[in-house]
DNA sequence: CCCTTATTGATACAAAGTATTGACAACGGC
DNA sequence: GCCGTTGTCAATACTTTGTATCAATAAGGG
């Protein structure tokens, strides 16, 4: 089980959970994405992945968002973003700004689904939520 | 302002108060919107609209999602559903299994941001939040 | 009614991904 | 340690959801 943000041996252990076989492109993949802690988009992993063929790219960042150990998150254009995967459940804040993406999470928001689903017919089978704002070092340098 | 379901004229008159022309791409537009009550996709919205060029569709739903009139929402698969606008600010209830569209407010979303926005850094700027649920026909029909 | 200028449709392009396919390489069996 | 099966690969074409460009057209103010 993967906790606290994943290694590179994390990585690879998601795909042999998902039975796949350990490839070097995947070894490759699993290399990079560690290196890289910020949130990334698809095409610039395959752009930095040289030998590794753009679908393969993205069939792995399917097969490790399926498993847990990565996260795709929706910046406020609507456009995709990936990132480590450091806990359970959670949902993101997202800078406006930078698109810095942090973890984040809070009992409120535990708190409200159980208040809603007593509201809402037919049964709850998921949600989907993303806080934006200015972060501290945007707001600071101004704009 | 556009208050209930928007007739076709709020949606011209969305139109008008961004300073636009009213032109017959528009009225045939806001007619074919105002008739379809369910969600839908821009393309099938363009491939109703015969003598209206793609571009025009997407150009016109942009206009009217920015005015207020229409929501853009996101499918659990990740493809995005336009839906007539009811009323200020809400929430989607969408169902995962026929993709129907509810408008949804609940006071709890408003006290959970309340409660996150003290323990968030920086200025909350937005957010974007989508229930999952399979609705109360999909759920009887089975499957 | 005419002129300006927004708007249009066509088309090309872009971003983000999926499907296809022949070649290849992992890994289990022996 | 070699071999064959079969998952995986890279390349490429295609799909979806838009946006940019541009010459032609039509809205609507004067």
């Amino acid at each position: 089980m993967v906790s606290a943000t994943p290694t590179q041996d994390d990585l690879i252990a998601a795909f042999e959970d998902r039975g796949c076989r350990i490839t070097q492109p995947r070894r490759d993949l699993a290399a990079a994405l560690t290196r890289r802690r910020d949130a990334f988009s698809a095409e610039d992993l395959a752009a930095e992945l040289d030998g590794v063929g753009r679908a393969t790219v993205y069939r792995s960042l399917r097969l490790l968002v399926d498993a847990g150990a990565l996260c795709k998150t929706t910046m406020p254009d609507g456009s995709p973003r990936y990132s480590l995967d450091n806990a359970r459940h959670h949902h993101h804040l997202v800078c406006a700004d930078c698109g810095r993406i942090d973890e984040f999470r809070h009992p409120s928001v535990e708190r409200m689904l159980r208040s809603m689903s007593a509201d809402i017919e037919g049964e709850l089978v998921g949600h989907r939520l993303e806080i934006y704002r200015r972060c501290g070092s945007c707001a600071k340098s101004g704009g």
